[in-house]
RNA sequence: AGGCCCGUAGCUCAGUUGGUUAGAGCGCUUCCUUGACACGGAAGAGGUCGAUGGUUCGAGUCCAUUCGGGCCUACCA
């Protein structure tokens, strides 16, 4: 590869390039270890995107940071198992069909289900491979050959055993029960998949005449059509109101029906009139209420949520106009008494915003009480840690709530539910197909028509994907995986969910004990967890921080961004922005800063090509240190172990932003900002000591760009694999920067004193700077300073880098003076040395008066906080040394500073009002 | 109804366990096309950290109250 780059840096040829390359050459891809195995192992499952269409923001961000993390444990010589895939999705990829069809006039019942399954599977072809696609371009470092979808054939096979399984061991039943019904889905969704919404609606209240008496007993309702199924009224029985009532019956108005007063808990005296009609078909207290006397359960409503014959009159009616007619015949017959405004949580779909019906039928549950106890002792016991801390305690509160799952769908795609009906009414779960009724020796068996809630087999994944039941080599190397990066919404849906069947089925499996104990895992005793650690991220919202939504029409997509940035500048932003546990408000501001970084990291590497091809084009980064003593080599190497410790620390703990922000500090405001120019006369050094030191300036700078690129390539993979493949000219040592060594930080080579040294002089320099931009100094003309210093080593410092003063700050000549300069307001003073840029043009003196004096406020004002500080008692006894020696220090030299800045303004004299 | 999060420079956000001078990017002002880079360089302006009270030697950071914004969970008609 020529070493001559283009002026500006292009990612979109570049990035397709690699990322196309990383996927043929299989780099990622990690085959099942033989015994024998010692390396430390990293798991990463990735949470499967649905079939149902494009990858969307939230999907970038999930997939960045998993990236970022496995890139770095790869590199780290973890053997590394990202582990893709993609989830049939159930009832949205179905809805995205069925909306399909109804642009051609079709629904699905047009087709048939096996029609309509196929039309499906082509759907799922197409999008599926879409998706794969766009993790390809963002550069996923996952390994394809072991890529799955949740219907495949194997994974399949492991749903069915699992509910077979689950079956014998009574933790699923089947039964009529009320359920959260979509009419329009005409399926039963789980009480996770009902969004609630407030809304203004209107609580009625109705009169039901005592039989036998001239009274009435008024109930309240948000509900009124409901009451034509009603079977009883409810009142509490400590209730002095109605204890007169208690055994009497009401007739129930327009379905002229006797139903029995009960006294039940369901009845609060508080509320309303303190009596409560019952309708146990269609509401969830109602039933229970029902089932404890015995009521009758009249389902007046169809699936489609329409009125059946149960309604009587109203029969054909839609709920809502149902509603609308009984309200206006009670109040013909003088049975509607109150109306009130009222606000109700009302129950929509999840995935298609209907309103929810509750709905009594017969469904498959998990009984879920067993497999919520051990799921909440392991993450109570830190057997598997939350991080950020906070959703710990979430995850716990739900677990101690948690209700009874209905698992069953009224959907045709998915998995079907592995039970066969018989005639003779006998329900055989079995693996496979039974030939005959285990009771009745019927050959007639049905299939059950349901299929399986997509989050049945999603939960199984950490283990389905590594061969489950059998048992396998790559479950004893990667189970349990070692983390789960998702988001924060589908906590319950799968997080949980894997948690309780891991657990269960995995229960007693063991991990290899070397490679458990290599992984720093050993100090885990269980090893059933389908993961160590789950990182929760944040939303990524709009630039107006409003949740993006397809509705509001505010939906970034991240492909539209990463065309006009670049995957890197995208990858890098969400990065910078991802502080645990606080949504991201994306900014395109920012990724386009962040593009111009890597065209700052582009433009180095032609400045470093440049001047290695000059000096030696065969010159490669070498491993060793480059052996120099002047200050601005030490001092970058201080400096980039630093970084590398902070980095390394930061993504140990998923502060992605700050390993993101410390990366870019480093490589624009030390390295560019400061390294590069220091080193630029000596890449020009003429003579054979000028090439020697050449030399040298060229292997330090070789050398730390490597270190660099590979300190930023999980965040930026693209950019540093074109310029690490560039350095060694297209025959790099390995295939991949992906697969070369992370920086470690090597504390030796952390210098304070060298960093301390350099810190002088750039003030020295800075302050030059500022002097000359007051000063109105013309750009090319260079100027005399003068230096004054009581310190030394700080003369001799200086005057060892002489040069790189005179370059930087454009100076002429650096003299020193044995007197302080301080009383010369062209003067720019630290409590270390003072500095005059010598130049004959006034200075601003009313602006300088201003400045000097609203410096010495600040100064004034600082010093008598440390002064107040330092003279209480109760300070210096319980402060920490290091503080208090800090205070001191910082006190003596703000006392210098403000003789000096007095001196100035005494120099200027008073203002000429 | 319960729980959680946020409020810091014009804008978007950082600010590990309370500790010396509260930071960054964008935007803004002034200057500079110097042999890596104008997607650049140099210098600068800009904040009583939502409000009040408390704990502490010391609070952006901890506690209480309050105002404003957002989210989640929930079978009270």
């Amino acid at each position: 590869m020529p070493h001559d780059l283009p002026k500006s840096y292009e990612p979109g040829a570049i990035e397709a390039r690699w990322a196309e390359y990383w996927t043929n050459e299989k780099l990622f891809s990690v085959p099942t270890p033989p015994p024998g195995e010692t390396r430390p192992v990293f798991t990463l499952l990735l949470p499967p995107p649905n079939v149902t269409g494009r990858l969307h923001m939230g999907h970038m961000l999930n997939h960045t940071q998993m990236d970022i993390i496995v890139r770095w444990h790869r590199m780290r010589g973890f053997l590394t198992l990202w582990l893709p895939g993609t989830d049939h999705a159930g009832i949205a990829t179905q809805m995205m069909v069925e909306r399909q069809l109804a642009t051609e006039g079709k629904k699905r019942r047009d087709l048939g289900r096996e029609a309509f399954v196929e039309r499906v599977w082509e759907w799922k072809r197409h999008y599926g491979g879409a998706i794969l696609d766009q993790m390809k371009r963002l550069g996923d470092s996952v390994d394809w050959d072991r890529e799955y979808f949740t219907m495949d054939e194997n994974l399949s096979r492991a749903v069915r055993e699992v509910f077979v399984r689950l079956h014998e061991q009574g933790l699923i039943y089947r039964g009529k029960y009320i359920v959260n019904w979509c009419p329009r889905c005409e399926t039963a969704i789980s009480d996770l998949e009902v969004k609630h919404e407030e809304v203004q609606g209107k609580l009625y209240e109705i009169r039901y005449p005592v039989v036998g008496s001239g009274e009435f007993i008024t109930v309240a309702t948000t509900r009124p059509e409901t009451m034509l199924g009603d079977t009883a009224v409810a009142v509490n029985e400590k209730d002095e109101r109605y204890k007169h009532l208690h055994g009497k019956k009401v007739l129930l108005p327009l379905m002229n029906r006797e139903i029995p007063i009960i006294t039940d808990e369901l009845a609060n005296p508080e509320f309303g009139t303190g009596a409560v009609k019952v309708t146990p078909a269609h509401d969830p207290n109602d039933f229970q209420a029902g089932l404890r006397h015995n009521l009758p359960q009249i389902d007046i409503m169809d699936e489609h949520a329409h009125m059946n014959q149960n309604a009587g009159a109203y029969a054909g009616l839609s709920r809502y106009a149902a509603r609308e007619r009984v309200l206006e015949d009670l109040r013909k017959q003088g049975f509607l008494v109150g109306e009130k405004d009222y606000t109700i949580a009302l129950g929509k779909c999840d995935r298609c915003g209907t309103v929810v019906e509750p709905r009594l039928s017969t469904q498959w549950f998990i009984k879920i009480k067993p497999l919520a106890e051990r799921a909440t002792e392991v993450v109570e016991s830190g057997g598997i840690t939350i991080v950020p801390e906070n959703y710990k305690q979430i995850y716990l509160n739900w677990m101690h709530n948690i209700h009874d799952w209905c698992i069953s769908r009224q959907l045709w795609w998915g998995h079907r539910i592995p039970a066969w009906h018989c005639k003779c009414g006998e329900i055989i779960v079995a693996r496979e197909a039974p030939a005959k009724c285990t009771k009745c020796a019927g050959s007639e068996l049905k299939q059950d028509t349901d299929v399986l809630d997509t989050w049945f087999s999603s939960g199984l994944l950490p283990f389905t994907t590594l061969g489950w039941p059998e048992k396998t080599r790559d479950q004893e190397v990667f189970y349990p995986t070692t983390l789960l990066i998702t988001a924060y919404e589908i906590l319950f849906f799968w997080v949980a969910r894997m948690i309780m069947f891991g657990c269960h089925f995995m229960q007693g499996h063991q991990q290899d004990p070397v490679l458990k104990k290599a992984s720093g895992w050993a100090d885990k005793k269980d090893d059933s967890v389908p993961f160590r650690q789950v990182y929760i991220h944040a939303l990524v919202r709009d630039a107006e921080r409003q949740k993006m939504s397809k509705t509001k029409g505010n939906v970034i997509d991240p492909l539209d961004i990463i065309q006009r940035f670049g995957t890197d500048a995208t990858r890098f932003t969400l990065a910078a922005m991802a502080a645990p546990g606080t949504d991201i408000a994306f900014s395109e501001s920012r990724t386009d800063g962040y593009r111009a970084f890597a065209n700052k990291i582009w433009n180095a590497a032609r400045f470093m090509f440049m001047n290695v091809d000059r000096l030696d084009p065969n010159l490669r980064p070498s491993t060793g240190l480059v052996q120099s003593d002047l200050l601005e080599d030490i001092w970058i190497r201080s400096r980039f172990n630093r970084a590398a410790k902070d980095v390394n620390e930061a993504l140990r703990d998923y502060r992605f932003h700050e390993a993101a922000n410390r990366i870019y500090d480093f490589f624009w405001g030390d390295f560019c900002d400061w390294y590069i120019e220091l080193i630029k006369n000596r890449l020009n050094a003429e003579g054979p000591a000028g090439k020697e030191s050449t030399a040298v300036a060229c292997r330090n700078l070789m050398n730390l760009f490597d270190a660099s690129l590979r300190l930023l390539h999980p965040v930026m993979p693209f950019i540093t694999e074109e310029i690490w493949q560039a350095v060694y000219d297209g025959k790099p040592p390995l295939k991949s920067i992906a697969l070369a060594p992370y920086p470690q930080a090597d504390e030796k080579q952390i210098d304070l004193a060298a960093e301390t040294s350099m810190a002088i002089l750039q003030d020295l320099i800075v302050s030059v700077r500022n002097l000359r931009a007051e000063l109105k100094v013309e750009q090319k003309q260079k100027v005399p300073i003068q230096i004054f210093t009581p310190e030394v080593e700080i003369k001799s410092l200086i005057e060892r880098n002489r040069d790189a003063v005179e370059r930087l700050a454009h100076v002429e000549s650096v003299t020193f003076v044995e007197n302080s300069l301080s009383k010369f307001a062209s003067v720019r003073s630290t409590a270390r040395f003072d500095v005059q840029v010598v130049y004959e043009k006034k200075i601003d003196v009313a602006a300088e008066r201003q400045r000097l004096t609203r410096e010495l406020e600040q100064i004034e004002k600082e010093m008598g906080n440390s002064q107040r500080q330092l003279g209480n008692q109760q300070f210096l006894s319980k402060a920490p040394a290091k503080v208090i020696e800090g205070m001191r220090a910082r006190f003596s030299e703000l006392e210098v500073l403000r003789s000096k800045n007095q001196n100035k303004l005494d120099e200027l004299g008073p203002p000429s009002s």
